[in-house]
DNA sequence: CGAAATGTGCTGCTTTACAGATCATATGTC
DNA sequence: GACATATGATCTGTAAAGCAGCACATTTCG
């Protein structure tokens, strides 16, 4: 009962709405902006995963995409023949392949980072600046929390330790 | 360039991915709360949206809910067969035909909002009181704003101007 | 060396969403 | 009033996506 004051006037369910509502708009700009590439946003992801978090496996990826081990094979056919990404046997596992961008995939995600920044400035414009910050900022933080009580994922916790400030700082040119 | 400021040190496709883990993470947890309905989450935002919103007609709840309106007639078909709602025709147009939440069904519907508000606050407390409050609001003014640029969701912008005081009253037993 | 465990790829099944046609009703025009 | 067109709901068939299960290669443990 106490805890019903730091809700605003909503129905039960708004959450999920607005959560729903926020992601479906987003996605559906992202999907034209990332016209182009094999396997659509989930290319995208994935590409951008192994360039900023570096995992060590297949099933390190599917794990923090939540992508099916089944179909991130395919995802992955597409974007090998696109020349994006390659497979290489993992030397102190040649069990698991290390999935590493080529060069061309490195340069194409810079090309579609900018549009996809693009898309979130634009989705976060309907509200003000700073409250725009603010929201992905605590979002952000919840998304933390919400991965860290996942039993599902926990093969990325170690990718999560990783440094993050240099990887942006590498996008930046 | 001048927008970049207001987005905290991410990668370009955080925003989308912060909002499909809490999403997934909130969606989860519904699933185990929702057990019981005919239809699992979708048949608690139909039947939320029928008594809170009161919809004219099978079209505004699907563009509302972004569920097609082939998948509303068999997902109404088990809530009816359920005895949550009925179908009626609406007088005056008896093409469409009106859902009305039967008296049952709004008893299901309250006993099921305390589970649902329940995961919503656990959720939340992921992150402190205040600032879950806080994400709760901004995710509501840039999911109307979200709302209002998207083009396929404009039969229930009628609805939308409707007054949502009294019924939160009303659920607050 | 043998046995269990793990990563990956392949196959088939189930579920789900979407497009098209159909029927009933409403609206506009003559 | 009669007709053509538009809209809401339902039904049918098709396409896509996810998931469980099996198979193969490799590692790790006993």
């Amino acid at each position: 009962m106490t805890s019903e004051s730091i809700l605003p006037a909503t129905v039960p369910g708004d959450l999920g709405w607005n959560l729903a509502m926020v992601l479906r708009g987003y996605q559906r700009q992202l999907e034209t902006a990332v016209d182009g590439l094999p396997g659509g946003v989930r290319c995208y992801q994935v590409l951008s995963t192994v360039i900023h978090r570096d995992p060590p496996s297949q099933q390190a990826i599917g794990a923090h995409l939540a992508i099916d081990r089944t179909v991130l094979t395919y995802l992955l056919d597409g974007m090998v023949d696109a020349g994006l990404v390659e497979r290489i046997p993992d030397p102190t596992d040649r069990r698991a392949r290390k999935i590493r961008a080529t060069a061309e995939g490195a340069s194409v995600l810079t090309r579609y980072e900018a549009r996809v920044a693009a898309v979130e400035a634009g989705i976060l414009s309907g509200i003000p600046a700073d409250d725009g910050g603010r929201l992905a900022a605590l979002l952000g933080r919840l998304a933390t929390s919400v991965h860290r009580a996942d039993p599902t994922a926990s093969p990325c916790e170690a990718v999560e330790s990783l440094g993050r400030a240099d990887v942006i700082a590498s996008r930046h040119q």
